[in-house]
DNA sequence: GAGACACTTTGATCCAGCGCAAATCGCCGC
DNA sequence: GCGGCGATTTGCGCTGGATCAAAGTGTCTC
């Protein structure tokens, strides 16, 4: 692990206001692990031995219906925890990760949570708040899924993840990494096809330009008026 | 609080291993209060101030879209714990909940929470276990309103609630409380007028009895069938 | 026990979005 | 530069459920 990633680490919200000794027993613990692109960080109920903090790139949380529909259930950017199953009393993933680009990841072992969580109760409330916030993000998903129109939902997936992982560039705001149609799909229980209309159809009012895995949002308040179900004039 | 409420609460998880004196000095904090049926207890957007414990009833909760449509996120049974916003890092319930019968609930002071939760580990772990619990639930749910047909919903629902509240009759598993089409509907992202189909349907199957505000599941391993998306022949 | 009200059933119509199929396009490796 | 393959676009027909409308039914109040 770099002195760089060190750094960066002691800045997240978890590790906040740890003491650097104590930052440096718990980073001792942890190995690096690269991922590459399209392998599998967990997998969906394998036994959960580790939990995972993304370094660098970003991660595909799926989970696959005994039909095999997937679904995916968020996307991990860094400075994320991933794949804590056992800190909340699971014993098996519920989901599994796939790396969407090349990644880095630290690894602890799982057992070692308890004592974490108890050393360094800020580690442990850290957690459990972002834990929260998972749990209020998802349970706004099922109100959009619930309410909503392909349409609204879509761009609501759009945004949410030009939000998270937004890059700016002279075109508008980029998705910073590959994302299919299908990905968005699944991100919005609709078809790529689907998607693939509406992207079209936005590209045609000028509010996003889309390629092949690849999308940027050019005109992110339009799309917003759109996700609130107000209509688009032009 | 009697003395009986006293012993169940005891048997509850998250105080499970607690030294009666411990107990106590937690119960004195809370005070007892008695919701009427169709009363709130909390209100979305409200501002976080207890969290509360249901001793007795059912409890609804329901997020509210801004134009006016409703979702039931989950309902409340006896022993749980709701409105634990504050605990997450909250300040205001993301959601409303609303007594289904008459409801007795403990109430406890927001502030006194990260007392709790540090005096008494087991206490807090229990707790994010619940949270942990809850998240994958509604995990789940995105899952299902993603890539189920409106009946494997609905039979869902259903199943769902009979395992949770479903009450032995001479007729098959009755649901405890009174539920009407359109509670199921917007647990289920549909409208009462077909669940309503469904149900008759289902009820010239044999799989269910319905009236007023009441189902009682009479084959819920047919049902269960209906849910995974095995056609039921008959 | 009459009336009112809330819940439920049922019919009829309509359309958003799915499924299927086929063509096209962009990118990679050789 | 030439395949080849995965991603995307686009057309078309069909249908699961929504929407609209109206009638029926159980339960409570006075």
């Amino acid at each position: 692990m770099s002195r760089l990633d060190r750094s960066l680490i002691a800045g997240l919200p978890m590790f906040k206001g740890l003491a650097p000794a104590d930052l440096d027993r718990i980073l001792l613990q942890a190995r690096s692990l690269r991922i590459a692109k399209d392998q599998t960080v967990f997998e969906q109920e394998g036994e959960a031995q580790s939990f995972f903090l993304l370094l660098d790139g970003h991660v595909r949380v799926v989970k696959t219906t005994p039909d095999g529909q997937q679904v995916i259930v968020r996307y991990i950017s860094p400075g994320e925890l991933m794949g804590i199953a056992h800190a909340l009393g699971r014993t098996t993933y519920p989901a599994s990760a796939i790396a969407a680009v090349d990644c880095v990841v630290l690894a602890w072992p799982d057992h070692i949570w308890p004592e974490l969580a108890e050393s360094f109760p800020s580690f442990g409330t850290g957690t459990y708040k972002t834990v929260g916030t998972r749990l209020q993000e998802t349970q706004s998903r099922v109100v959009e899924l619930a309410t909503e129109q392909v349409e609204q939902r879509v761009a609501h997936a759009l945004l949410r993840l030009v939000k998270q992982t937004g890059r700016k560039t002279d075109e508008g705001i980029l998705i910073d990494f590959p994302i299919s149609r299908q990905d968005i799909a699944e991100m919005t229980g609709t078809t790529l096809h689907t998607v693939s209309r509406l992207l079209t159809a936005w590209e045609e009012k000028g509010l996003v330009k889309s390629g092949r895995q690849k999308v940027t949002v050019v005109e992110p308040h339009r799309l917003f008026a759109l996700a609130e179900g107000r209509a688009d004039k032009s």
